[in-house]
Parts: C-alpha cells; structure tokens; sequence
DNA sequence: GTATATTAAGATAAAAGAGTCTCAATAACA
DNA sequence: TGTTATTGAGACTCTTTTATCTTAATATAC
C-alpha cells in the first residue's frame, strides 16, 4: 500500500473540506457519515492535521474543523507528510538505511527516478484542482454515490 | 511503504540467487546470514516464490534454493506480484472500491499515470540488469559492505 | 540403517496499524 | 447556571504484519 489508512481518510476528508467554500466549521460526526469513516478514528486524523496547521477546530455547538488555508492552496503532499512522513520519498526500495546517491544499492537510479514521479505528482495536485474536477464531472469521494450526495444536507 | 518488508526481502534474495551464475542451490541459512535477514523469516518467502515457480527447492545436504528461471529472466514485478500480490498496480489512492476509468475518483487520473511508471519500472527492470550493475559498480545489498563481499564464502 | 543437512509446515509471539470506547475540556445558548 | 454539542486525549481492543520456535519430511553419505 503506497499509503496508509490514515492518510487516505485524511485525503477524503481534506478534499471534502477543501469543497465547502463557505468557510464554516463542519463537525466531524457530520464528514465521518458523509465519507462513511469510523467518527472516532476520523477524529484522530484530524488532530493530527491540525496539529500540523492544515486545518484549524472549533469546539462546542457550531463547531468542527475547518482547512486553515489563510488563502493558501493545500497540496496532496502536504497531508502526506504530515500524516505518513516523508519515508515515502526518501525510502530505499530494497530496504536499506543511508541508501542514496553517496551509497546506492543496485535499484537505487531507478527507483530514485519513480519515487520521484511520485513526489511531483503529491507537489502539484492540489486539493481545489481536484474538488474543481470532482465538482464538474460529479465524481465521488465514497463508496457510492457521486460528488454532489455529499453536499446535500 | 510501496513495498511489503516480505517483498524486499524476496527481492534482495532474488538479487543474490541471481547473482549466483553456477546454477547450484544456495542453503537458505547461507543466505540469511549473508543478507542479514531472519532465517526463519527468509524461509517463508522463498517458500512463496518456490511456490510461485520463481526458484526451486531442494532438500537434504548440498540442499538449498536457486531461481528456476528455465533460461528467462526474471524481473521485479514477478517478485513483486507473488509476494505483495496486484494491489499496488490496481488500488485506488483515495481506497474507493471498484474506482477505475469507469466510476473514477477525482485523483484516478493522475494516480493511475503514477502507479503506471511505478509498473513500467517493475516490468521493465530484471534481475540479471541489476546484477550486472551491482557487480560492476560494487553496490550493495546488505547495510554495510559491497556486493562483492557476498560471494566470498 | 543411522546420523546429518537441509527445506516444509505449523504454532506461537511480538510489533505495528486500524479501529473503538470513555471521559475531560470547551463553547453556545436557553 | 445547567444542558447540549462539539473537539481533545488517553486507554483499550482487534487485526495484520513481522518474526521466532518447534517439529516433520526428505535427501545424502557413511
């Protein structure tokens, strides 16, 4: 698995967010029904990344959480690193510490190079080219059920 | 993590089979002991790849595992496949089920053109390539030490 | 045949990842 | 001020992966 369970969770619920441009805090309880994500392990995930800045909460009636973006675009590779570390692009695919450019190990050119197309591809997605994309070809964020089901309140 | 501990393992075993051109079997114990992995461990995985047709077995004194490769070569993908299975190749970023060219996420696109250099690269990439490389350039295979120090007895 | 070197297979244990539960803290509002 | 809606934090459980241990099966050689 490229990446974790956490981060994929953290991926959805960042893009759901990312698509609620009203800038309104929206409880956990809510996103964790709409992306069907257990409430409390959801929950965990989100404290991570506001933690890390990304999204800020708000506690007590009209609370939640929302991106923290100050006008800033989110990337994919801004919830993955915060949520994964960066042991994705830095790992040696056979295994091996303090493999690199200094000490390689027989894959490690290549590998090098993919990891690298990985990389880019976390750098320049953003969250709001995708909600753009998913908004205007109704794609989905759940199981079933197209982009839009989840803004129907 | 792209790839199961298991895999790379079965990879770094492959590599040092591969490297083994007198075609005779090499005691896993041996093995083990030079790619410092669990013997026990490194027993299970090459029972899968022996399974998978990759390497075959041979019991009893002067016993042991070398690849089964029938005058082909072997690349990492065959590895790959018969330890981590297709799901690297296959799995949806955002782990929507059944998410494809059909009913996409709005990551499908871009993920599948990632995950396509990640198999590019698999399939592309065979064993003897990197054996050839690792013995001209003295990389390594284990945390420390060159490839050449595998070979001596 | 008996001892020895090896893989095969299964049981068990330890560690990590995923998921659940409970209670505390905070904020709104009646 | 008390009730309710929410996040925060920690303990706990379940599952999967990783690793170890034990015993069986098989082949060789004396």
């Amino acid at each position: 698995m490229l990446l974790s369970k956490s981060c994929v969770y953290g991926l959805r619920a960042s893009l759901y967010l990312a698509s609620r441009t009203d800038g309104e805090y929206v409880p956990i309880k809510k996103m964790s029904d709409k992306l069907e994500i257990s409430f409390h392990f959801l929950t965990k995930i989100l404290q991570q990344l506001t933690a890390e800045g990304i999204m800020e909460s708000f506690k007590g009636p009209n609370g939640g959480i929302r991106l923290n973006r100050n006008g800033n675009n989110v990337y994919l590779m801004d919830i993955v690193l915060a949520i994964d570390g960066s042991q994705l692009l830095t790992e040696c695919a056979l295994g091996l510490p303090g493999c690199g450019t200094k000490n390689p190990c027989p894959l490690h050119d290549k590998w090098a190079k993919t990891r690298d197309s990985i990389r880019v591809m976390l750098e320049e997605t953003s969250l709001t080219e995708l909600v753009k994309k998913g908004k205007a070809e109704n794609l989905r964020l759940t199981t079933d059920g197209g982009f839009d089901i989840l803004f129907q309140d």
